[in-house]
RNA sequence: CGCGGGGUAGAGCAGUUGGCAGCUCGCCAGGCCCAUAACCUGGAGGUCGCCGGUUCGAGUCCGGCCCCCGCAA
């Protein structure tokens, strides 16, 4: 495909992008693959230690950059007043970048980086904005239980996830989704989502639409700690939970001294009352919990230590686990 | 040297102060039954992660190494 005797080439837009985990990837690859753009530069977080044995590790982003032969930055901060950061700051405005399209970055870009471009810098979010702002809205709309959710495409200002909107593209929430799976799902749609309103916001043709303040919820940063189950919630409940928080940050209990990880259970809740909460019985080879309302059914989990397993494999060797009671270690505080 | 758990039959586990390697499930064969994923009987299947040491004797005690996993980051 040359651009040997193209009469009406049409303008091909200056990008600098700005992401970093696999969430960001999809739509990085749809905009180097589209001739109507230009990926000047990436921007990603440094390499970071990973896993147990701290290896140095590119973040996904990169990797995915370094296919194509693409500069890569990676700052280890967007904001202050040293040297390196002003001189980023001057690299990025040599470019001349029409816009900045940025995607799970990790980091707030400071307002000397969103005047940089010509027409701002945009931003990809995996929710319908203004609900749920933050870091994790594809974990708080399983969570919650919502019908649907999508992804907003936005022009960033200052604030965390405030800026008006340009496009907002819906999907159904499936009821066995998980947040692995909406993860994934929404990492296509925000290529897509992209590609589509993209030409037409430079264009001009776009009318932004600010965000109702009033409307807006927030989903902050999900930590191990929050993913501790409290059995007295209804059995419904949880089972959204052990959804939403798989893989990240996952759902566990604890067993005498224990930690259990609950990595998933049945999405057919059992009808039963009057045992206390977290105590576990058996039910076809399998194990139950009895929750504030109703019981669940655990598919797969994981004792700290041991690999991951069935309920069936795990009762073969823990049998001794029926009757015991699995209780949240710490008074976790009630977060929304 | 960040903290901790673990490697024993195909799977999940037990193995007490060193003394013939066990349990549940699965698998194979036979039996019972109208029938069965149920029940009964029998059977196969283990270099106890690897190397070395102590000992009459090591799954078990000592030293070194490899691998898996939870937490923390």
């Amino acid at each position: 495909m040359g651009k040997t005797k193209t009469t009406r080439m049409p303008k091909t837009y200056k990008i600098i992008f700005i992401g970093t985990p696999e969430y960001s990837v999809p739509t990085l690859e749809a905009l180097i693959a589209d001739e109507r753009f230009k990926v000047a530069a990436v921007i990603t977080a440094p390499d970071a230690p990973v896993g147990r044995k701290q290896i140095l590790t590119p973040p996904p982003v990169k990797v995915a950059t370094q296919k194509f032969n693409l500069p890569i930055l990676q700052p280890s901060k967007l904001c202050g007043k040293d040297v390196a950061v002003q001189r980023l700051y001057g690299e990025l405005r040599d470019i001349k970048p029409d816009a900045i399209i940025t995607i799970a970055y990790g980091q707030i870009i400071p307002p000397e980086i969103l005047n940089i471009p010509k027409f701002g810098c945009l931003n990809l979010h995996a929710s319908l904005l203004p609900k749920y702002r933050g870091a994790s809205p594809i974990q708080a709309a399983v969570k919650n239980g919502d019908a649907q959710s999508g992804v907003t495409l936005m022009k960033m200002d200052e604030g965390l996830d405030t800026g008006p909107v340009i496009a907002q593209e819906k999907i159904t929430i499936a009821n066995n989704e998980t947040g692995e799976s909406l993860h994934d799902k929404l990492a296509k749609l925000s290529a897509q989502t992209l590609l589509k309103y993209l030409p037409d916001y430079l264009a001009g043709k776009i009318t932004l639409q600010p965000q109702d303040d009033i409307k807006a919820s927030l989903a902050p940063k999900l930590t191990r700690q929050n993913g501790c189950i409290d059995w007295t919630k209804p059995a419904v409940e949880i089972e959204r939970l052990v959804r939403a928080y798989y893989p990240w940050p996952g759902t566990w209990s604890t067993w005498d001294t224990h930690t259990l990880k609950i990595i998933s259970v049945s999405s057919k809740i059992l009808k039963s009352a009057g045992n206390q909460p977290g105590s576990i019985f058996k039910y076809n080879e399998k194990l139950a919990v009895q929750c504030g309302e109703n019981a669940l059914v655990i598919e797969t989990l994981q004792l700290e230590g041991k690999k991951l397993m069935s309920a069936e494999e795990f009762l073969r060797g823990y049998g001794n686990i029926v009757g015991a009671t699995l209780r949240a270690v710490s008074p976790t505080s009630p977060t929304k």
